[in-house]
DNA sequence: CTGACTGCAAACGTTTTGCACGGTA
DNA sequence: TACCGTGCAAAACGTTTGCAGTCAG
């Protein structure tokens, strides 16, 4: 917490309430979509607005204190920041676990027949959770 | 073509002229946006609707006859359905190739610690294409 | 104290819907 | 011929923008 309030503010971005809860809510959920995160801080500030929301999310993700997660057939899930890692999607509840796995041998295709720089490498698994098997 | 009007009709589905020339479009580009089958679209039915190619679009994902491929930062494309691949994108010229690439090891992945049944994988790999480099 | 941020309302772009007409089987 | 599909217009949705008031630094 203290820690994403100093980091907003070496980006230059103020350390406002709203901010703070934001980063709070993904880092204790994990993964959350716009609906949820604003169902989320809708508890904490009565009338916050949808658009801080967006403009919030936005910002953070120009900084790269967070992440817009794509999954098939679903909404955009956002997290925080970490190291790189896949997503595990389950197909019965939605949830969204991560998967950390090692890709870096896709990052040489370059080499292959296949003449392609690759940056960066997004993975998503979708199954049957643990729970819900 | 005459493929696609049998593989419609098998669905119960009405070979008409667009939506012979959105499987037609899709075999020739491989990968479209909503946007661009459009402008294609408009050229050949000067009246074609935006409603019509959603509208087909979605009953052709239904059946599984197309996919679609959400990439970062970018709008989803659609292409013809086959057997399973991944994507390259490339961040420049935002180019779509497939790339044919054995995955199946991520399936096994409720043999190990993590206990989840995967039934799918998606893969992006974003970077820089041949062209681009 | 000042510029940045919030919340509201309006605008915007994309996707969906309802309906009358037209075309496929 | 019967029904499904098209195209139009309107509606619904998610997201962005502009602005006046408020707050963090």
């Amino acid at each position: 917490m203290e820690n994403y309030t100093e980091m907003l503010r070496a980006h230059h971005l103020k350390a406002t309430p709203q901010r703070i809860e934001i980063t709070n809510a993904l880092l204790i959920n994990g993964h959350l979509t716009i609906e949820k995160l604003y169902d989320i801080l809708l508890k904490k500030f009565n009338s916050i607005s949808l658009a801080t929301i967006y403009k919030n999310i936005n910002l953070m993700i120009e900084n790269a204190f967070i992440q817009e997660v794509k999954i098939p057939n679903a909404k955009s899930v956002y997290e925080l920041t970490k190291e790189a890692h896949s997503h595990l999607v389950c197909e019965k509840c939605g949830s969204v676990e991560d998967l950390h796995i090692d890709l870096s041998p896709m990052k040489k295709l370059n080499l292959s027949k296949v003449d392609f720089q690759v940056n960066k490498v997004d993975m998503v698994l979708s199954g049957i959770c643990k729970n819900c098997q």
